[in-house]
DNA sequence: AACCTTCCTTGACCTGAATCAAGTTTTCTT
DNA sequence: AAGAAAACTTGATTCAGGTCAAGGAAGGTT
């Protein structure tokens, strides 16, 4: 319970937060374990709350009449999703699902809007947070429109290096189909195009783990 | 100046603003105009302030190096943009030009932030507007990703049908090639699929008026 | 009314990437 | 360790849609 209470004050949707509404954070929301690959909601389900990666990761997805898939987030600890679902009291606009297996955090949203509005820390965190997400799209609807798949591909991997502090070994946190539907393609392709980048010494693969050899292409994609 | 007030006050922005932050707002702000296509700020620029519709409409793009472009909103009358880089103090990440001519306030950056720190109802409503932007995005990624270029343009139809009192005839409010630009395609492109739809006898073509026959046939796109 | 510019359309061609199919490797499970 | 299930790779084929090129329509300007 300690832990809890720590985990949703280190968060950075509610830091800075009273000592009063922590405990009452922590009395409202439970923790839910989910299997592998299990739904956490689906689109159009009714936003009855919002959520909080506490272990694994969660891929946020729509799905098209054919059954492609394309992942709009993917969130780790700390990370809370469906919140705009609940804010704007609308149903969720897209599918959750875990990756492999996840504990998650889940808040009431009535509770949720009476903190907000009553709180306007929670209510700049929450700027700041969709400020970001808001850039984030907005560079992924640029690549999906201008670049083609090598050149996300190469965005992907410089960015996983930038979060790996710098390092020119870099370790895929997702299976590559998964990746796939993030960079918007397919599986096979993605893998062609790593084989591709494999051959020409842009990259070199070992697995999950790439190193990036020649940078100044991976830019010039 | 009363007039300048009006319009500010009827922003969804500053709704509910106090008469004080009324007047202050209308101090702060400057009204620019621009002519046809002229640019309001390009991607990379200091975000020293942002910007709201009073005429025109405004688009805001990205470039690709080779200089394919994709309208990431359009802007209206009452509509702010630019904050979220001002709100971030980053960069403005896109680009901005009037299309025709227009007629805009400039907000100082500094003075805004104060603002919306002062006062949580501007939190909130710029909360509101995030989110229905964060909505937008996602539908615009999925359209890019998993629907084919009639799908987008289908949907497009529907949404200005909506728009326009759910009229079966519904006017375009900017040219055809940038339509092509908003829906991620090429002008060429979009000029066929018009013409085919015309054929089929799903739409009715009469230069920017366009009659929809056959709503189910768009709707199953 | 003639001119110019911007916008739109149509044709011909080409290519990036999706799909289908079949194997291979990796990983879970028992 | 063996078997089953995922995950990944490779090949062959197809096609949506981008690009280049040129002509036509529409709207603004003098």
């Amino acid at each position: 319970m300690e832990n809890k209470k720590q985990l949703i004050a280190n968060s950075i949707l509610f830091a800075g937060i009273s000592p009063d509404q922590l405990s009452e954070l922590a009395d409202i929301s439970h923790v839910k374990n989910y299997g592998r690959g299990e739904t956490v909601f689906f689109e159009g389900d009714v936003a009855d709350g919002f959520y909080m990666v506490i272990e694994g990761k969660v891929k946020i997805f729509k799905l098209s009449t054919e059954g492609r898939e394309q992942i709009l987030h993917i969130f780790g600890k700390g990370e809370p999703f469906g919140e705009v679902a609940v804010f704007q009291d609308r149903p969720f606009p897209a599918n959750a699902t875990v990756l492999g297996k996840g504990k998650l955090f889940f808040f009431p949203g009535p509770e949720f809007i009476r903190l907000v509005n009553a709180n306007p820390s929670i209510a700049l965190n929450m700027l700041a947070m969709f400020s970001m997400r808001l850039r984030r799209f907005a560079t992924q609807i640029e690549h999906l429109s201008l670049k083609e798949v090598p050149g996300r591909l190469a965005s992907h991997l410089l960015y996983l290096s930038k979060e790996q502090q710098n390092r020119d070994r870099v370790t895929l946190d997702i299976p590559k189909g998964q990746l796939a539907s993030l960079l918007g393609t397919s599986p096979e392709t993605l893998s062609r195009i790593f084989t591709k980048m494999n051959e020409e010494g842009t990259i070199r693969l070992h697995g999950k783990v790439i190193s990036l050899l020649d940078r100044e292409r991976l830019e010039a994609f």
